[in-house]
DNA sequence: CTAATGACCATTA
DNA sequence: ATAATGGCCATTA
């Protein structure tokens, strides 16, 4: 475990459900403002099913990536209550 | 240490 | 709307 990274899934996991955060705000949260690309490199490297990196999108409001396809991930997202089109959020 | 990578972001054409 | 470019950061080789 490196240290950005603890850091990373504590916001991730802290992440109520029906809610999301962009890669942006999770590395705002985490200290670092101007790292959101090594969070994503962290999340991609570290796909566990017990981490919920799924609520994790990018600012553009579109999904982003998933270790099981983004197309899981907007499941997962629709499932949790969040609207979807086009591949990107709605709400 | 240097170089390369990427689930990104913002700007410009 | 899409495509391409520059910038930033932590991790890995």
């Amino acid at each position: 475990m490196t240290s950005f990274q603890k850091k990373v899934y504590k916001i991730v996991q802290k992440i109520p459900k029906g809610k999301i955060l962009t890669y942006k705000e999770v590395a705002r949260r985490g200290g670092r403002p101007l790292a959101w690309r090594a969070v994503g490199n962290i999340l991609n490297k570290n796909t566990d099913p017990k981490i919920l990196c799924h609520r994790v999108v990018r600012s553009d409001g579109k999904i982003g990536g998933f270790n099981r396809g983004a197309r899981n991930k907007i499941k997962l997202l629709k499932k949790e209550g969040i609207m979807i089109g086009s591949g990107k959020i709605i709400g």
